[in-house]
DNA sequence: AACTCGGGGCA
DNA sequence: TGCCCAGAGTT
């Protein structure tokens, strides 16, 4: 397991890789974060910015969205996969939006998670892109490098990376962290394709370096 | 803990 | 054309 030391060393080595990592989701406010946020589940930003400015464009407030039918919602959202769903959310969280925060964003993790479609990672990008809330979104890309690196360990839960990260790194440095692991995960060490041979974080690395002693057997 | 929801992108 | 991408809710 990599010391706290070390963990801030690894942030720091790839926030130099990334010097410009910072959430890719096309938003103007908070509502419109929470909506990309959540349609974001299970498919790439990338394919959300190709929806929402269409959809920002006609939708600007929650009653809009309680307004239309399911169906239209549907078809404006239909590109990025398991539309049904997260048009039914959308709704929902909207009307919640409207009965119990008068139209606002609610700004803490607890109350973001209570509203529809909004799970763990949803509730910390939100609260913390948003509103400057201290918090670590873990994501499929953050838990992996975690565990490959040696933050944490293999068989740890979503819960337990969250609360290793956290205790390992300086609460103002938490909203850059995430941001760092997300771009370092999506871009280089990827799930399948890891770009070991040529990463600055390999000396450190648990798994990097298990992989090139593999790949080093492989040779002779 | 396992299962379901799903089309886009790439090889 | 088939594999990979990437969370929340339900049971």
């Amino acid at each position: 397991m990599l010391t706290n030391k070390q963990v801030s060393e690894a942030v720091t080595m790839i926030g130099e890789m990334f010097p410009d990592a910072e959430c890719e989701l096309h938003h103007s406010n908070p509502f419109e974060l929470l909506i990309a946020v959540v349609l974001s589940a299970q498919c790439t930003d990338a394919l959300v910015n190709k929806v929402t400015p269409d959809l920002f464009n006609k939708y600007k407030t929650p009653e809009d969205y309680v307004e239309v039918s399911q169906e239209e919602l549907e078809q404006d959202i239909r590109s990025i996969g398991l539309y049904r769903n997260k048009a039914k959310n959308i709704k929902k969280l909207s009307k919640s939006l409207i009965e119990q925060y008068n139209g606002e964003v609610p700004e803490s993790k607890e109350e973001l998670m209570e509203l529809a479609g909004v799970g763990r990672k949803t509730a910390n990008v939100v609260a913390s892109v948003a509103f400057g809330v201290p918090a670590i979104a873990v994501d499929t890309h953050v838990e992996r490098v975690s565990k490959r690196l040696g933050i944490c360990r293999w068989k740890d839960n979503v819960r337990e990376v969250e609360n290793t990260l956290m205790k390992k790194v300086p609460k103002e440095e938490w909203s850059v962290t995430h941001h760092r692991l997300i771009f370092f995960g999506r871009y280089h060490c990827k799930a399948q394709s890891p770009q070991c041979p040529v990463c600055p974080l390999l000396d450190m690395c648990r798994e990097g370096k298990k992989r090139m002693k593999k790949r080093q057997a492989a040779m002779e």
